[in-house]
DNA sequence: CTCCTTGGAGAGTGCCGCTCACCAACACGG
DNA sequence: CCGTGTTGGTGAGCGGCACTCTCCAAGGAG
């Protein structure tokens, strides 16, 4: 398969695709002579992979990069290569220390936390880019006065556990360690907006059950 | 309170909040003469909530400037406001209707929706754009081979219902309509981050607690 | 009276995800 | 073996967006 193939198959331009090499994103094809390049099925997996995350998951090019390069690392164990994924994801703002808003609600994110029984998230808490943004979305919340606490957010909690559960046995449905940290990036990614999505039409649903169409 | 105790208060410059002002995200302060304007406590919630809007929730300026005109309309009741701000919210790109993956997904979502008995989403399923995004979202793991159907999801569309119960009753709390259908979209928006983070974080716990770190 | 601040508005900035233009080196059909 | 088209590679350009800067004349504060 050549550039151009790949460009038909994938519905991804050509100069596009250029550009994902250029950045690092998809791995250079097999090159067999100054201007030719061979690619495999596997590019066009990838490229898809790198589609999805981009304009589905609203990843920016250089974290997209950075998390693939994880995925990709075959020197890492499973749930390090998992971690380390993970980690490189998120691209929230730093929180504001000074912010009152912010230590308020790191306390609370720590109670959850306890809450929850989750050992390791504790453990990680100081370190986690994940743990960062969750404060920094709980301070928002807390600055627009939603009285959130640690009880209050648990059930939520929980309920996401559930979700990862499903998730974890699914991807033990497949073969190598790269292929199950790529299924859980895509999930952690892509699930998001359908999550979004179910959460929205159900505010409208119960909305519309509750108080009619008035 | 004037422009400048309005940044002070909320940390936000004047510069960016004359960029709203002019934007129409906020609205005009009452005008005491040609160099001169007063600002209430009504503009530092809102100024607050139009922060959290785009920055945490990533909302672009132009769709904030949409949702939050629907919130202000009281001419509205409160069912059709919340529908009117849900709906102006999501931003994602138009469905190929050319790809059999979307109209693959299409019917999956039908099926699901049914499943859940959700009859006003699908009532309004042709027209939603809430619905369009999560017909997207659902084409894009299908892509990647991502066995995805009704079955399987309707498990997170009641975990979702759930959250939307917690969130209307507390919703319920509170005095006025508009406050009640801003209440509605900020956790719309603001809940997002923390349902994100909270998922990822339960990815990592789960994956440590069965395969250890290794 | 003097200096500072105000609201308002246009133009500029920086970033980002492409997209275009151009290149010499080659592939391939006839 | 020739002519056309395509290849990978690269620099520069584009459009959108969220600000941010700069300037202004009209007031306000001490």
């Amino acid at each position: 398969m050549r550039l151009a193939d790949l460009s038909k198959r994938s519905g991804v331009s050509t100069a596009t695709i250029k550009y994902y090499l250029r950045e690092g994103l998809l791995p250079p094809g097999r090159q067999v002579n100054a201007t030719t390049a061979e690619y495999d099925e596997g590019h066009l997996r990838r490229l898809r992979l790198v589609r999805a995350l981009i304009q589905v998951g609203k990843v920016p090019v250089a974290t997209a990069r950075e998390v693939l390069g994880h995925v990709d690392d075959e020197s890492l164990g499973r749930t390090i290569r998992l971690g380390a994924a993970l980690w490189a994801l998120p691209q929230d703002a730093e929180p504001d220390e000074a912010d009152p808003a912010v230590a308020a609600a790191r306390t609370e994110v720590g109670r959850l936390l306890e809450l929850l029984g989750w050992e390791t998230a504790r453990e990680m808490a100081p370190l986690s880019p994940v743990h960062r943004s969750l404060v920094v979305a709980v301070a928002a919340l807390r600055r627009l006065d939603y009285p959130w606490d640690a009880e209050l957010m648990a059930p939520y909690g929980a309920l996401m556990m559930e979700v990862a559960r499903r998730e974890l046995d699914f991807m033990e449905t497949h073969a190598s360690d790269a292929e199950q940290v790529e299924m859980a990036v895509a999930s952690a990614v892509l699930f998001q907006p359908v999550l979004r999505a179910l959460h929205r039409l159900a505010q409208e649903e119960e909305s519309a059950r509750r108080y009619g169409i008035e």
